[in-house]
DNA sequence: TAGATTGTTAATCGATTAACAATC
DNA sequence: TAGATTGTTAATCGATTAACAATC
């Protein structure tokens, strides 16, 4: 079988691998190595090499790596050779940001559906999409097939609203919330708190 | 001396604490257990309890950790017990949703200088801001003695606008802008590209 | 060929967990 | 006191690095 549980830090590291090897491609360069690669993405070229080699031999010694060839791989590995509908959940300036977003259809992800719960939002126009009231979440993401959302409401409602989407069958959700959420075994979420991600730094200040 | 060089997979870990804390207590809670918390941010007790270790002794046996004390030593820890000015560069979707975030407020930051270098934006009020012309920034930001940013400008200018604000004495950045950033030692970069977020869950989807 | 770079192994390094004496 | 929970140690587990034969 092709998966025997490649950890969890390996694959975080990929997404990065194939956003600067796009990069390079548009840059108009044809082939890398891993020590250049490891240059432009802060991680030594021994772990890039062993990271790659978990999922197969996609070099060549002397020469390095085809940057076309390398890129479709990682794409078919992440599964982002295909288009995934992802539903915003909050329509505040940040659900707001994400519905318009034009970074998403070269990734891989298209914003299909996005709801709020304020009776001013629903049925406005943002971006390409109608606000749908967040009352019907549980069936039109059920109907939709969507498996991944982003979650942009209020911390206090944002487990609610969490519970919602799993139960509407959502697999994956990147949170905008500032708040630690529950979630049932095989649900992941990612976590994107601007102020974790400034005291993160503030630390190392003098 | 007070630093003997902690690893920063334990302070990134901190703020994850603080947050659920903080939490706790607006939900009335006076005290809390290692084992409690760990549910609650789903990193074990004795992770919890050692990484906490590193800094004094903040719990009670017995009793567990009285959550406004520990609330106070996490903040002092990670110098959010003042509040730091930081500035948003790029007032797009994602810098205008910036500017105008209230989460910051009680988390240790001050949205104090925002940029732009479009003329159409240049001089408009966002959120209690005028946004700043960007060829202004390094002299700006130095005067006014920022050392944190959030980057929100496009991919294709991000380095140059790095540049820039290392210039300026910017220490450490929040990024959004989907690429890796070039900075000398000593600068922090902390990376919150939502399709990143998202590939790194879409390797687990069937 | 000579130089470059891979994939992989073994060694090192670091992080997590389990267990428990101390003690509230 | 009895029960609960800390801080810490030692053991385990996992990740990173260094080195190099293979080979383009």
């Amino acid at each position: 079988m092709e998966n025997q549980m490649i950890p969890d830090i390996i694959i975080s590291r990929l997404p990065i691998y194939l956003r600067a090897l796009r990069h390079m491609q548009d840059m108009g360069k044809f082939t890398t190595s891993s020590q250049e690669l490891g240059v432009v993405v802060g991680i030594s070229a021994a772990q890039i090499r062993k990271d790659l080699s978990q999922f197969g031999e996609f070099g060549k010694q002397g020469t390095g790596y085809d940057i076309a060839f390398l890129i479709g791989q990682l794409r078919e590995i992440l599964k982002v050779e295909r288009v995934w509908d992802v539903a915003v959940v909050g329509m505040g300036d940040m659900g707001h940001a994400l519905a318009r977003y034009q970074g998403f259809s070269d990734r891989g992800f298209r914003v299909a559906l996005v709801f709020d719960n304020d009776p001013a939002k629903i049925g406005a126009q943002v971006g390409n999409f109608v606000v749908r009231d967040m009352h019907e979440i549980v069936g039109a993401i059920r109907n939709s097939g969507i498996r991944l959302a982003m979650l942009c409401v209020p911390a206090q409602v944002a487990q609610e609203v969490t519970d919602l989407l799993v139960e509407a069958g959502v697999k994956a959700i990147l949170n905008y919330a500032p708040i630690s959420l529950s979630v049932p075994a095989g649900i992941r979420v990612q976590y994107l708190d601007p102020s974790i991600g400034l005291q993160r730094m503030t630390y190392y200040m003098d």
